[in-house]
DNA sequence: CAAATAAGTCAACATGACTGACGTAAGTTT
DNA sequence: AAACTTACGTCAGTCATGTTGACTTATTTG
């Protein structure tokens, strides 16, 4: 399987040093990608546990905010998750007045979500608890890592989701593309 | 609460034009991240579905496989999991035998963990799969994403475990704290 | 020997995902 | 107008993965 030649596609065995030490590279962001995810969402846990929300509440409730007037397709899109698995939460957060539904005037079908006062606020805590370490991390790795960590992230996000993406967010500046990838001469 | 003032410490309401584009790119940031490690993710979860096994096993497998001889406690303060949560999926590893113990010879209290051929296979087609996304993530975002991506994913981890991931991965060029801006040409 | 430590185990529970089936209102097509 | 499609909601059951709390066993250490 991995014995045989054929790094062009499977890369298991790092032929030289250069190869290791790129393969040592990468591991390492796999790594820190999770340990950084990992404390990432600890912040807004903690918070979250006092209103009896979990990380759940906090995605539908941070994209509803920043996206006012939301429909639930969307939100389905964004999150990935199945309308039943949205159901609970999404309704937990409507009673307890932290989001609220209207009819979409075009077309009456759709439930357009918007934050209330109550749940803006709680967003915008999360938020910031978020930001606040964002803004540290960013710092310490030096100037010019706020573009290079959007366009990195970004770049990370599958190619079919990349427009849709880009659409709601809005901000990252040009995806700094290399236009084609060279080839990448492998061995 | 976030009416009168008190931006230093709280910044729930953005006041002049620079603060806002800087809370925008921040909550980019956050959005990204969110869509980065869903994508990230989504990856390995295919295969491991063939195998029965969940996320909560890729990373019992992965750690276990890039640091041999790893003890129980080792893997929890890793996974900030608790104990009986860790046993479930070790468990199921172990007994299909992607996993081994022995006994540490010096402390034959602990349990040494280690990956089994089968295990490093699995381990080695899951990394390579994160790896490859995030080779081509790196390539779009452009020359040094790869130093810089590390460095900010460092900082993302919460201090008290810095120093405990830094000598679990290992690679990682020194930290360019803010105290020292400059003299960063190096590797 | 007593106490602390490393690990395993039993039981009960919460959260957040999933599938599948079905309902209902409102737009769209024929 | 009838038939179809779409957007959303809901009921019911399951699974994966996390939690607490209590208890055991083996081993090292004071």
């Amino acid at each position: 399987m991995q014995r045989a030649g054929d790094e062009t596609t499977k890369r298991l065995a790092p032929a030289n040093e250069k190869e290791r030490e790129q393969r040592d590279r990468l591991i390492a962001c796999v790594e820190l990608l999770f340990f950084a995810y990992r404390d990432f969402t600890n912040d807004p846990d903690q918070v979250l546990e006092q209103y009896g929300f979990g990380r759940a509440h906090h995605r539908v409730l941070h994209f509803v905010h920043r996206n006012p007037g939301l429909r639930v397709a969307d939100l389905l899109h964004i999150l990935k998750i199945t309308k039943q698995s949205l159901a609970r939460v999404l309704k937990q957060l409507i009673d307890e007045g932290f989001v609220t539904q209207r009819s979409g005037k075009a077309d009456r079908r759709e439930r357009l979500l918007f934050a209330t006062a109550k749940g803006s606020r709680l967003a915008d805590k999360l938020a910031d608890l978020q930001m606040r370490r964002i803004e540290l991390a960013l710092d310490k790795a030096g100037p010019g890592a706020d573009a290079m960590a959007r366009r990195f992230l970004f770049a990370m996000i599958g190619e079919q989701d990349r427009e849709r993406v880009e659409a709601l967010i809005g901000i990252h500046e040009p995806a700094h593309d290399k236009t084609e990838f060279e080839t990448r001469e492998s061995t």
